[in-house]
RNA sequence: GGGCGCUUAGCUCAGCGGGAGAGCGCUUCCCUGACACGGAAGAGGUCGCAGGUUCAAUCCCUGCAGUGCCCACCA
């Protein structure tokens, strides 16, 4: 059974019944890109043909593979894509990858570490040379995992955070905001990896609750002795200061007198600072200006000297001391051992549970260092990213997270770009001979002789945060800003909305407020959550439970493992997911693709002039109108990003209703018309009118299963580029939704006494309509044509399933045998339930205040159940009589 | 230490001021002429706890408990 595309020769076949995506996602996809359907035309943007709709794809890491957020997050950007392509908009879908500094550059050392060689045993320009061979070789290879996957990106716009355009971008902002005074060269305390030998951002860095050990040390003898409390003992070489708060009568008499630094001899001062906090500890704290960025502050406000005792690897330098040449760990028990071995350690030793930073790239315990670095100044650029969402030119979805980012805007220190890395857009700027400074843009010719460029390069997230429009050409004015900037949405994971979104919003905002561009990068960031384990775990390397989706997507296909992720997602809300729900959305692109064989096999055709409501049976007419209000609700419900409610609405109505009840009725209706043409075309005009609908709305979310059935049945050239579908514009028919509702009701009433009764299956027994007025006949006729379908009408006893309206029954044949005893207990239980909702409806009716104030709608609810309720136990009662007597 | 969220069926989650829902899992029956990757019929929930507002609370308010996330330079 081998699986393959439909024929082309609708219902001439027999096809296979299981759909197999592996033999059709690939090839089907090298279509598509043949037929160039992702390319976004600029020319029909500016002539006003179509309306834009744009997107950039946040760019994965050049080292990274496919995992599964960027599965969940290609696919919603993929789901909005192909929504607004099939909607008549020009849809540029832009890709590319981000060079990404640090991570890159370890990655290549590591692989020359093997051969125990060093960056520096190649130099900066060589070692660059062997970043780009490892790039054209093996970097980049989500974006194959992204074909796989079925992202409708335009290729031909491919981009990497180093090309050249890109570079310039880069430059020509960087030095806008140097001439503006936003970006400045400044010694202050910053995140230091040692492992990396790179400053870091504050982003850069994780914090975790580490067990330390909060030591207290005695400074001083006698009456002017104070105890200090660290867990960084050994930066005790570095201080230069004690730091009292200024009303704190304990330490009164000491501020202004010095004491002698234990094992360095130094003298140095106590201070009043209402940094301080007196509850804290003893009140007393060391201060280290060099290395704890509260020290720093404290240090400035009282001139006291900041010693470096750190190496940039930070091991323990320039003390003088025994320790130099220690790493900082070695140290801190060394130090301690020989305060201690002075009686300098002060009380018992105690565990304590601190914060302290790693870097999110090796591991490595941060250290504050003193350092010259390059900063962006954020406070104006992060207010105006702020005001644009305030303001509403930017709206952020779900609404709830936007505190989030205002939280972040408002607080944001300023941000250290500058990295001791070679990997990157090198930073513009050149020292002269007499310490001059020039930042050089793009088109400037580079100082001469004596000036020498500065070596470090910048932070990987100030070319990131240039991706909406560097990309498109900026600086250059071109067509495709003018055409598709700002773009439409920026759809990402909540965790990187400060990251990466508040820098793009900041450097946006910033060229807006020059009216170079826009005033902002987006209309809309739509926000989606982490993709978890089955059990809402975090999915980590050290747990194990993390997922392959490609392993999913060769298993069960590119579109199960898509629907999947769409269906789970709601909007700014994490989502779980496992192998087994993958399992049950290929299991739902094969019940798609045999509903399609079934429609095909009969004759299923879309129909050359519109529907005419006369010709159509009830059952015609309540599928097409639940078809016009689910295209009515995917649409809107794509427009609010809410993806999981859109999957959701159309895996029902596909399956629940489709399937299971508009086909099983379709097989009458076909089986009864057989020598009435009109009827049967109907019919076949009705599948065609759905199934094409419908593969044309569910084509967004599984693009390959639709768009293999949907050439076969229309015959059509592709779905990438057919039209949305709009409702009919006919009425709603409430008849015919009643009429398929009592069906329904019919039809499982009587299943499930057969069920009840353990009744052989293959069994048929007459069973007769009765009732008093004129839907009998309407009933009767459906009741013929379903057991004609074989589906057989159970009887004993008289047994009546009584429908929703209370005026038809189905009587069904009294000759068989019935557990009698059983059939009461059940009518029993069903009695009680009918009482108690007449006694619940009763309560409800008589209260005065309730009838007073509640809304007329839900009075008639509840006259309604009331009167459901009264009828059922009517007849619920006269039945168990029967079976009483007759027993 | 701040801020935000969550607590509904065994698991993961929708829903929401007036009759408790889905997927997966579970039980029973059925290889009926699209599909056994299927069909049919079921079981299973004091909607975290305690108060309050209301004719009416899973839904709104308050408190408590549990849990998760983000931010954070208290040594």
């Amino acid at each position: 059974m081998n699986a393959s595309p439909l024929p082309s020769n609708p219902g001439e076949q027999v096809l296979p019944t299981h759909y197999d995506p592996a033999a059709v996602e690939v090839p089907l996809y090298q279509r598509w890109l043949a037929a160039g359907y992702f390319k976004a035309d600029e020319q029909k943007v500016l002539s006003g043909e179509r309306k834009p709709f744009s997107i950039v794809l946040p760019p994965p890491n050049v080292t990274g593979d496919l995992h599964v957020g960027h599965a969940l997050d290609h696919t919603l950007m993929d789901v909005l894509s192909r929504w607004h392509r099939m909607s008549g908009d020009e849809v540029l879908w832009l890709p590319g990858m981000d060079h990404a500094g640090i991570a890159t550059q370890n990655l290549v050392e590591k692989k020359l570490a093997v051969d125990g060689k060093t960056r520096h045993d190649f130099g900066r320009e060589l070692f660059i040379e062997k970043v780009w061979d490892w790039k054209h070789e093996s970097g980049g290879a989500i974006l194959g995992q992204m074909k796989r996957l079925g992202d409708s990106v335009d290729w031909s716009r491919e981009r990497f955070t180093l090309d050249d355009g890109l570079s310039d971008s880069v430059q020509t902002i960087f030095k806008k905001m140097f001439d503006d005074g936003l970006i400045y060269r400044a010694e202050r305390i910053i995140n230091w990896c040692p492992g990396c030998v790179t400053a870091l951002s504050d982003i850069e860095v994780d914090h975790s609750d580490d067990e330390g050990e909060l030591v207290s040390i005695r400074y001083g003898d006698g009456s002017s002795a104070i105890v200090v409390a660290t867990t960084r003992v050994e930066t005790m070489l570095g201080d230069t200061g004690i730091a009292v708060h200024p009303d704190d009568e304990r330490y009164a008499h000491l501020i202004g007198t010095t004491v002698e630094l234990p094992l360095v001899g130094r003298q140095i001062p106590i201070v009043a600072d209402a940094h301080v906090d007196p509850e804290f500890g003893t009140g007393a704290v060391k201060v280290t200006p060099a290395h704890d960025p509260n020290d720093f502050e404290i240090g400035q406000r009282h001139g006291l000297k900041a010693i470096t005792i750190l190496s940039e690897e930070a091991d323990i330098v320039s003390t003088g001391t025994a320790f130099d040449g220690m790493n900082r760990f070695e140290a801190r028990s060394a130090v301690k051992e020989a305060l201690r071995g002075q009686g300098r350690i002060v009380g018992e030793k105690k565990p304590y549970l601190h914060a302290v930073g790693h870097c999110s790239r090796s591991g490595d315990v941060v250290e504050p260092r003193l350092s010259l670095q390059w900063f962006v100044n954020v406070a104006p650029l992060a207010k105006a990213a702020g005001d644009a969402v305030r303001e509403g030119r930017t709206k952020i979805h779900p609404p709830e997270l936007a505190p989030r980012f205002f939280d972040w805007v408002d607080n944001m220190h300023d941000w250290t770009i500058s990295r001791q890395l070679w990997w990157g857009h090198r930073i513009p700027v050149y020292y002269g001979p007499n310490g001059e400074i020039r930042c050089v843009g793009p088109a400037e010719t580079p100082p001469g002789d004596g000036w020498v460029q500065d070596p470090d390069v910048l932070d990987t997230w100030f070319s990131s945060g240039l991706w909406p429009f560097s990309t498109m050409g900026w600086p250059e004015q071109s067509d495709t800003l003018e055409a598709f900037y700002p773009t439409s949405v920026l759809v990402t994971g909540y965790d990187i909305l400060f990251f990466w979104v508040a820098r793009m919003m900041m450097f946006g905002t910033y060229l807006g407020d020059k009216a170079e561009l826009p005033s902002v990068p987006f209309e809309t960031v739509a926000l989606h959550g982490l993709v978890r384990d089955q059990f809402g775990k975090k999915m980590s390397k050290s747990k194990g439970n993390g997922v392959d989706p490609l392993a999913w997507i060769e298993k069960f296909g590119a579109d199960a493992v898509r629907f999947t992720l769409a269906r789970g997602a709601n909007p700014g809300a994490d989502q779980a997911i496992a192998e087994d729900w993958v399992g049950g959305s290929a299991r739902f692109c094969t019940k798609l693709f045999n509903a399609t064989r079934f429609a095909m096999m009969n004759g299923a055709v879309l129909p050359e002039s519109p529907l005419a409501a006369e010709d159509l049976a009830p059952a015609d007419r309540w599928v097409l109108d639940r078809l016009d209000q689910v295209i009515a609700e995917t649409t809107n419900l794509l427009g609010d990003f809410q993806f999981g409610k859109a999957a959701e609405g159309l895996y029902h109505f596909a399956w629940d209703e489709f399937c299971d009840w508009y086909l099983e009725l379709a097989k009458i209706q076909i089986s009864a018309s057989a020598d009435d043409p009109a009827r049967l075309a109907t019919t076949k005009a009705v599948l065609g009118t759905v199934l094409d609908a419908l593969l044309k709305l569910l084509h967004p979310f599984v693009p390959f299963v639709t768009e293999t059935l949907w050439t076969a049945l229309t015959g059509g050239e592709s779905l990438v580029i057919a039209p949305w579908p709009v409702p009919s514009g006919r009425s709603t028919d409430s008849a015919s939704a009643a009429w398929v509702a009592d069906v329904e009701t019919l039809t499982t009433e009587v299943r499930r006494f057969r069920s009840d009764q353990g009744l052989d299956p293959k069994r048929k027994v007459p069973a007769r309509l009765v009732g008093g007025d004129e839907t009998v006949s309407a009933f009767a006729a459906a009741l013929t044509r379903l057991t004609e379908a074989g589906e057989q009408f159970a009887a004993t006893a008289s047994i009546e399933a009584a429908l929703v309206r209370g005026s038809v029954h189905v009587e069904l044949d009294t000759s068989s045998t019935v557990d009698v005893p059983a059939e009461i207990a059940r009518l029993e239980k069903d009695l009680a339930v009918a009482k108690k909702e007449i006694e619940d409806t009763d309560k409800k009716l008589g209260n005065e205040s309730f009838m007073g104030r509640a809304p007329a709608p839900v009075v008639d609810k509840i006259r309604t159940r009331a009167a459901k309720a009264a009828a059922d136990v009517e007849r619920l009662s006269a039945r168990i009589r029967d079976l009483r007597g007759s027993a």
